[in-house]
DNA sequence: CTACAAGCTCAACTTAACTTGAGGTCAAGC
DNA sequence: GCTTGACCTCAAGTTAAGTTGAGCTTGTAG
C-alpha cells in the first residue's frame, strides 16, 4: 500500500466524517490548511485528519471553533506537530474538562434542591451564584447582559 | 410583608437577572405567562420567578428552551404548580445530567491518550464512536451551552 | 476526447436565543 | 398639563457553525 501523498476535499471529508463545506469551513477559519494544484483544487497533507479529529473532539467537548483556532495556534507554523505538541493542547483542555465535570457536577448536585425549595433567589441561591457559574471562556458573548 | 400581588416586566426583570426582551422572548415562546392591564402592560405573578430561576438554571445545564418549553407542559395548567410537581421536573434534568457528566468523563479519560495517539480514524477511536457522542439527539442543540 | 463526477467561489439561508431599534402608548411626579 | 420613564409591537440584526444552491471549472474513466 503505497501511502497517499495528498488528500483531494472529498477524500478528507469521508475519512473523517465532516463535509466538504464544512472543511472549506473551517480553512476559512484559518483551522487547517490546505495548498493548490495548478487548477485550483485543494490538496491536504495527512496530518489535516488529525487536526479534524482534534476538532471534532474538541468541540463535543464543549470548546468553541473559535478557541481551538486559539489554541493552534501555540503549534509549530513550520513542521507537522508531534505528539508532544499536540499533548500539550490536551492538558490544557483537560483541565478545561475536569472544571466542566466539576461544575455539572455541582449543579447536578444542587438541582433537585434547589427546583423543590424556596432559594431561587439570585442572591442566595446556589445555582443561581455568579460565582459558581460555569466559566465563560466562549467568545459569545450573547448572554453578557442577563447575569447581574 | 405585604405580599405585592403582581409584578412588571421590569420587576421580574430586575428580580430574575433576565432581560426585559428576553421575558417577552420567554412568553412567545410559551415559557412564561402573563396577562394584561387595561393599558396593555404586561403583568405576572409571582411564581413567574420560580419559572424563570428554573428555566436558567435549566439552560445552564444545556437545555434548551423547546426542551424546557416540552417540560413546562408537565406542569398544571390551572394551579400554580407545587413543590410535587417542580420535583418531577428536576428528577428527569437530573438524570440527563448525569448522563452529560459520564460522557465528559468518559471524553476527559480518553482525550489525551487519544490526542497523542494514532487511533483517530472515525471507526476506531473511542472518542470518534458515534455512540459514544455528546451530541443533543435533540433538536439542534449541538454544545453544552455550558458557556455563560 | 468527451462525459460527468468532483471541485471552486460566493452569497444566502438555517437554528437558537436573544438584542437592538424604530415608532408609538401609558402612568406618575411636578 | 407636561415631561419622563417604563411599556408596547414588530422587524431586523447578531453569533456560531455550518449547509445549500447557482453558475462555472477540473480531472479522469471509458
Amino acid at each position: 500500500m503505497t501511502p497517499v501523498r495528498e488528500l483531494t476535499v472529498g477524500q478528507v471529508a469521508m475519512r473523517s466524517g465532516v463535509a466538504v463545506s464544512a472543511l472549506h469551513f473551517y480553512e476559512a477559519r484559518g483551522l487547517i490548511r490546505s495548498h493548490r494544484t495548478s487548477g485550483n483544487q485543494r490538496r491536504y497533507s495527512r496530518d489535516v485528519l488529525r487536526r479534524v479529529a482534534i476538532i471534532r473532539v474538541a468541540q463535543e467537548v464543549g470548546i468553541s471553533l473559535a478557541d481551538i483556532a486559539a489554541a493552534f495556534q501555540s503549534l509549530p507554523e513550520g513542521r507537522t506537530p508531534t505528539r508532544e505538541d499536540w499533548n500539550l493542547l490536551s492538558t490544557a483542555w483537560r483541565d478545561e474538562l475536569d472544571q466542566k465535570i466539576a461544575q455539572l457536577k455541582k449543579l447536578r448536585d444542587g438541582l433537585t434542591d434547589c427546583i423543590g425549595c424556596g432559594c431561587m433567589s439570585i442572591d442566595k441561591c446556589p445555582l443561581r451564584n455568579k460565582e459558581d457559574r460555569l466559566s465563560a471562556q466562549g467568545s459569545g458573548a450573547r448572554r453578557l447582559l442577563v447575569e447581574r
